[in-house]
DNA sequence: GTGCAACCTCAAGTTAAGTTGAGATCAAGC
DNA sequence: GCTTGATCTCAACTTAACTTGAGGTTGCAC
């Protein structure tokens, strides 16, 4: 169980979920490394999963690749990373996690105003108001998440 | 203070922040409508810097121009929405809110787990131990968040 | 030692959400 | 009436994140 530890790209895809082609595709962008057997093919570590486990997640949280990269590159080159190494990785996805969540919450306080006070239909909201009323300055709706 | 009222495409790019190509690219959407002057121009309602403003908002919650398309298409036709109109759609935008919420908030938890266990980098967390010990039958790491 | 699924590379296509550019027209102040 | 900035249409380009296809090779099971 040593060789035998290295996995095929399609193995890979299905214990992923991704494709063979995201896969290949997210080794060209240099997001995961493979070794190549003789015939040139693919092999992957184990640890591999949890590197594009990471991704999806990564991904679902809004990061894009180039990213998701950034963060990966914390990870120890060469070597197979260790507990510490994915939890640094962990917290700081927490944070973004956090963040998102809160950004949420004032939009949904925000809008629960404007259901409270019809701006957005209405004139009298203080978050739509400013700008519908005076159309100078540039200060527009754009601002309403910011 | 009646065809006054009617805004040029330049204005209400002002108004809501979009640049005018992206506006032009929304009512070819369908996502909104102008009146035309005799020369052709568009001329905008009021209102419509609010239906501009939900899109941007909706378009902040994730939701795809297809998806906007078919909240706004909720709104009446040929008159300008109301209060009630608005709030309808307000509510059902809050519950787009507070279900993505309820998703991080769940990723976050699971998170914390493998922070705790070192799922991801070790072979005990009960969100990556599965497939990750037998290989077989498909479940996998793209079943953590669902 | 052969067959066939899985793998390879490289180029081109796809979808979403716009932007950019060319060439022409409109509207408003002087 | 002329100039100038805003607008018009239509086509092509952009970026992200992949997928699809063509044409060829590998590797393992029998």
């Amino acid at each position: 169980m040593d060789r035998n530890d290295l996995l095929p790209i399609g193995e890979l895809a299905r214990r992923t979920g991704l494709a063979v082609s995201a896969i290949r595709f997210y080794e060209d962008k240099g997001l995961i490394q493979a070794f190549r057997t003789m015939g040139n093919q693919r092999r992957f570590l184990r640890s591999d999963i949890r590197r594009l486990s990471f991704i999806l997640i990564a991904q679902k949280l809004g990061l894009g690749l180039a990213e998701i990269e950034s963060e990966l590159s914390k990870l120890p080159q060469g070597r197979t990373p260790t507990l510490a190494d994915w939890q640094k990785i962990s917290r700081s996805m927490r944070k973004a996690i956090d963040a998102k969540i809160a950004l949420l919450s004032l939009t949904r306080r925000k809008l629960d105003e404007c259901i409270g006070c019809g701006c957005l239909s209405l004139e009298r909201c203080r978050l739509y108001n400013r700008d519908d009323r005076a159309g100078t300055g540039g200060t527009g709706p754009r601002f309403v998440l910011d």
